[in-house]
DNA sequence: CGGCTTTGACCGGCGC
DNA sequence: GCGCCGGTCAAAGCCG
């Protein structure tokens, strides 16, 4: 069982209690309506009617005793719920202390772990407050420390129930077992319908798992060859218009994936060595699954510098991770607290980081199985969709399809750029429309955060829009969203609560500047939001160079002048050949 | 006619 | 060593 499903299950648990406060409801209003018809029933009579009833008191008294038959009935079944109610209470309950029981047993483990790595106490309490944004590797105290960050004793339901199906998720795959887990919200995601012996099993191969990371990460000396950058977009066209020249120079029917795979390679340049993949989601054909491979060599057009700059980062990204580090972070999940988030839905806000160790040291897994990459090519996948059709988290979209690769590619390290909440009421948008085009577009969900301990800022880069719309529609929410402190229309972090306004972006602030990886991530996606004004006439090997300097220092200037910093975005493309100028073109203005 | 797509053949890596 | 599979090559055909 995923603990995915478990969140839900769990959150599901709060939904029994609002079956049955609705059962209530219903047993009440059945009653008033009872009530209520014993009323209509009985209108002001006149005199002919009161003649009239009075010849009729037998029909009188069956009526009355007919209504007092359905409230005997009535408070009859509302006993029987009750006493279901008092059952589930109990059940929740016991499932309650034997969450806390393993949440205890893991308190006590990792404190004996930090203890045997001479981490003070204050380190771990600090890091506790810190959100933990690893991408790729991270030395290895790094990630014993964030294994650390778990959540304090929920006090009450409310949280527990609130803290379900919250949180920065981050799963963990071991492809020797082929089981996955997730581990955001471990403890957490337990259906109050599981045994306690599903739980403890769940907990333990959580444990165990952690431990074979670590054991793998420690062996973990393959050096990445060629870094790739998978991005997945919702696309009706054959190919994303990312404003390279691409030719295309082979295709193949891939195993596992009944959509051919077509191969591509940039013809800006002869002697350009950037290939790039492209092949439909098995799952589902309306995404579009782009592999992007190597680095181009000459100038690249305005309009692809922001789909270039992107891959080109991330693969940095991802290179530079394997290279710098012996292990990987451990994903923790720090909760986010949504309002928005329905008991029964594992769609989590932001970030959503897909690592996991592979069947060999070093490897990366490629999060979508539908198109598969070498075994010596890292891959990060740059999630630009949201899928509301499939209620799950893209973790269980991958995992629970059918197809099941005999070889999954070495290692994928997977950015969800996305949220999967279909809830449209305020959308981020970055998505390749019918035209083909990149849009982007940011608003955020609007929601206030109960529980400010919780300081996980969680960054949705996109969210996609059912359908294209003009971005002036999509940004008017954006614009009146007052919590959105960030480059309007490049990046909202989602600060969803109104009264920890600062404490959030400290926190996320803290985030940004803790993890220089992270930073790196951001400088991807900012600069392919931004169309990377500085790499006008440059190379993309110039473009790789200090983005991350120059991104943090934009976000801190976004931090410091949020009205001024959409200027960011004022290196649009004057084509619309670009899929990100496309956006760039509009939001300028629009700013 | 040049550029592009199509498509079968070929090559190399990997697993058994 | 063999087979599978991903990736690439290159000839043939298409199109503006």
């Amino acid at each position: 069982m995923e603990f995915a499903s478990g969140r839900s299950g769990s959150g599901g648990g709060g939904e029994v209690k609002e079956e049955k406060r609705s059962d209530y409801s219903v047993n009440d209003d059945e009653l008033r309506h009872n009530k209520q018809e014993s009323i209509v029933q009985e209108p002001p009579m006149t005199n002919a009617e009161r003649s009239m009833q009075e010849a009729k008191p037998k029909e009188c008294s069956v009526k009355k005793n007919k209504v007092d038959y359905q409230l005997e009935t009535a408070k009859a079944e509302m006993g029987e719920v009750k006493e279901e109610n008092e059952r589930l209470k109990m059940s929740l309950n016991k499932i309650m202390e034997e969450y806390r029981t393993l949440q205890m047993q893991f308190h006590e483990r990792k404190m004996s772990t930090d203890k045997e790595n001479n981490l003070s106490h204050e380190e771990i309490i600090e890091e506790s407050d810190m959100v933990s944004l690893s991408l790729g590797r991270v030395p290895r105290n790094h990630e014993e420390k964030v294994i650390k960050v778990t959540k304090p004793i929920l006090k009450d339901e409310e949280e527990f129930n609130q803290d379900l199906a919250l949180g920065l998720e981050c799963k963990y795959e071991t492809s020797k077992s082929g089981s996955t887990t997730n581990v955001a919200n471990f403890p957490n995601t337990t259906s109050p319908t599981n045994s306690s012996e599903v739980q403890k099993e769940e907990a333990g191969k959580i444990l165990k798992t952690v431990r074979d990371v670590e054991h793998d990460e420690v062996s973990q000396q393959t050096p990445a060859k060629k870094a790739r950058v998978c991005v997945r977009a919702r696309c009706e066209t054959p190919t994303m218009n990312d404003g390279c020249q691409w030719r295309k120079y082979g295709q193949k029917i891939s195993k596992g994936n009944p959509c051919p795979r077509a191969y591509y390679r940039c013809t800006i340049s002869p002697s350009c060595p950037v290939r790039k993949q492209v092949q439909r989601c098995v799952e589902d054909m309306s995404i579009l699954i782009t592999t992007y491979e190597g680095t181009h060599n000459h100038s690249l057009p305005l309009s692809a510098t922001a789909m270039a700059s992107t891959t080109s980062a991330a693969a940095s990204m991802l290179l530079s991770g394997s290279s710098t580090s012996h292990s990987s972070s451990i994903p923790f999940t720090s909760t986010t607290s949504t309002m928005n988030n329905h008991a029964n839905s594992n769609n989590l806000h932001g970030l959503k980081f897909y690592l996991s160790d592979g069947s060999k040291p070093k490897q990366l897994y490629l999060s979508s199985p539908a198109l598969t990459s070498s075994p010596s090519h890292p891959t990060i996948t740059l999630d630009l969709t949201s899928n509301p059709s499939l209620s799950s988290s893209p973790f269980v979209r991958f995992n629970t399809s059918n197809y099941n690769q005999p070889r999954y590619p070495s290692s994928t390290t997977s950015l969800n750029f996305s949220s999967t909440e279909s809830n449209n009421n305020n959308n981020a948008i970055m998505s390749w429309s019918n035209n083909g085009f990149l849009n982007y577009g940011s608003t955020q969900p609007y929601n206030s955060n109960k529980n400010n301990n919780n300081i996980l800022s969680t960054v949705n880069f996109a969210r996609q829009q059912q359908q294209q719309q003009p971005i002036e529609n999509f940004y008017q929410p954006f614009m009146q969203n007052s919590n959105t402190f960030l480059p309007q229309g490049v990046i909202t972090s989602t600060i969803h609560n109104q009264h920890g306004l600062p404490d959030t972006i400290a926190a996320a602030t803290k985030a940004i500047t803790a993890d220089p990886t992270f930073q790196t991530a951001l400088a991807a996606a900012l600069s392919s939001f931004i169309g990377s004004s500085g790499a006008n006439g440059s190379t993309q090997g110039n473009i790789n160079e200090g983005i991350g300097e120059k991104l943090s220092q934009k976000i801190k200037w976004a931090e410091m002048f949020p009205a001024s910093s959409t200027s960011l975005a004022n290196s649009a493309s004057k084509t619309n050949g670009g899929c990100a100028s496309n956006f760039l073109n509009k939001t300028s203005t629009n700013t």
